[in-house]
DNA sequence: GCATGATCATGC
DNA sequence: GCATGATCATGC
């Protein structure tokens, strides 16, 4: 029974439709692909335990295949709808607190080290597969039942012309860091959004690299968790108002990369102070908000509200610094709270830590203080994490805290003030820990039932400098 | 002047 | 009410 024609997108995406709504288990039931003697669609026994084991990841993909599509499963590097070039993704969402994201990267295919050195990103295997994709979104509830979680959205994803070329420029990015021979230093905040995500067993599965004799961690190339969001919340559900884009003629990106074209736009107001830049911007206020200079950055580049669209997609915080008369950096820079009850179930890989450092991107913006007490716009920067830091000083901190949620809380008094032994900013200039609440009574549990005021990590603003400096690395 | 603890301001 | 970015306050 022919139920679409495989030679047609739009019947290829209609058919699919009819997914939203069903769990796995119904698709498989009403497929009639394997009956029993009741005359109900089963799961072929051979492969009862692989579609419904927790562990096997990509298998409820398969069973989409296999049962709704009904043809073989394929691991080869053709487009799963081969005739059109359409590719399928089963993609998972998670809700937390009543807010619906997508759960995980979308990762199209390995990257060889070997032959993309060579290869452009028009003849690659990644742009055949990520051009059109047949998304089919599904909410992992959390209970580990695979075959209950339901399909909610069906999505037919093709990417937009002015994504292609930002992508293109991260492919060309990751290629020429593994001609550089420096495939073991490659990270997913390199670029913007087709970011280079660790796969293997496990994260330590390692490959031989060109012009180096260093081992690197395998890879794939995906479309980022940002990216993906931005695809869910803006194209596939449509819920609010998108964010402005900054580039607002695409062919720009043709001439030059996403981050020289901001960091362009910026020059031009470099020096100027503060009631200089509002002045320009012909903006005013009767009480100046805490974020103005923010603001200020997000208006220069076009923006009438503090997000951009392409910000969002590539996962890019503004971050503004501001250097005192002595050329130094007042405050050290805050991080989002952890909950001591989480961190001690996390491995370092899976951290909310690790999670931003690797992934987030930053437009750090400088402001220097001038004699007349004005800030000045100094200086603007991209910068993410580089890998040994990530996982040296970085995940030291991480580790050291954990253990002391682990061990338990050792405070000590000294007359009117009590520390605590979190790793503090004397650790390693680095990273440390500090509390981040509305006042000491704003806490969160500990493991052992006792509460403890909200704490979170902190970059150190002489690191903070150093980066600012290009004496990072 | 730094280290560390404590808190503010805004937006959702 | 809370998450998040940002800053203040005190003791050594």
């Amino acid at each position: 029974m022919i139920r679409y024609d495989d030679t047609n997108d739009t019947s290829i995406l209609q058919y699919a439709k009819k997914l939203e709504g069903k769990s796995f288990s119904e698709v498989v039931k009403e497929s009639n692909k394997y009956l029993n003697e009741d005359g109900d669609s089963v799961l072929h026994e051979d492969k009862a335990e692989y579609y419904s084991d927790t562990k096997s990841k990509g298998s409820l993909g398969h069973l989409i295949e296999e049962y709704y599509f009904g043809y073989d499963i394929n691991s080869n590097q053709e487009a799963d709808f081969s005739k059109t070039g359409l590719e399928l993704k089963v993609i998972p969402l998670k809700e937390v607190r009543n807010k619906i994201s997508v759960k995980e990267r979308v990762v199209i295919t390995i990257i060889n080290y070997d032959t993309i050195i060579d290869e452009p990103f028009e003849n690659s295997h990644v742009v055949g597969k990520l051009s059109s994709i047949l998304m089919v979104f599904y909410l992992h509830d959390g209970s580990g039942e695979k075959l209950n979680y339901r399909i909610k959205n069906v999505y037919h994803y093709t990417v937009p012309y002015e994504d292609y070329l930002i992508i293109k420029r991260d492919y060309d990015l990751i290629a020429e860091k593994v001609r550089a021979g420096k495939a073991h230093e490659l990270s997913e905040g390199d670029t913007l959004f087709l970011g280079a995500c660790t796969k293997g067993a496990n994260k330590s599965a390692l490959r031989t690299q060109p012009n180096n004799d260093v081992l690197a961690m395998q890879r794939a190339f995906s479309l980022k968790i940002s990216y993906m969001n931005y695809v869910y919340s803006n194209y596939v559900t449509r819920k609010s108002a998108p964010p402005e884009k900054i580039i607002k003629d695409s062919t720009q990106l043709l001439e030059k990369s996403f981050e020289e074209i901001v960091l362009e736009m910026l020059v031009d107001y470099y020096g100027k102070s503060k009631s200089e830049l509002l002045d320009m911007l012909g903006l005013s206020y009767e009480k100046e908000p805490k974020n103005i200079l923010t603001i200020i950055i997000y208006r220069i580049l076009g923006v009438k509200t503090n997000l951009a669209e392409e910000f969002a997609k590539a996962n890019i915080d503004v971050k503004t610094i501001r250097l005192n008369d002595k050329n130094k950096i007042n405050e050290h820079m805050s991080f989002p709270t952890f909950k001591f009850t989480e961190i001690v179930n996390q491995d370092w890989t899976e951290s909310d830590l690790h999670n931003i450092f690797n992934e987030k991107k930053f437009l750090f913006v400088v402001f220097e203080i001038g004699s007349d007490n004005e800030y000045r716009l100094k200086k603007a920067l991209f910068w993410n994490m580089p890998m040994d830091t990530l996982n040296g000083p970085v995940q030291d901190t991480w580790q050291a805290a954990k253990t002391v949620v682990e061990n338990g809380l050792v405070l000590k008094n000294h007359g009117s003030r009590t520390t605590n032994n979190f790793p503090s900013a004397s650790y390693n200039r680095i990273c440390h820990v500090r509390p981040h609440a509305q006042n000491k009574d704003d806490v969160y549990p500990m493991p052992d039932g006792t509460f403890y005021t909200k704490q979170s990590f902190w970059l150190d603003k002489s690191y903070i400098l150093k980066i600012i400096n290009g004496c990072d690395k």
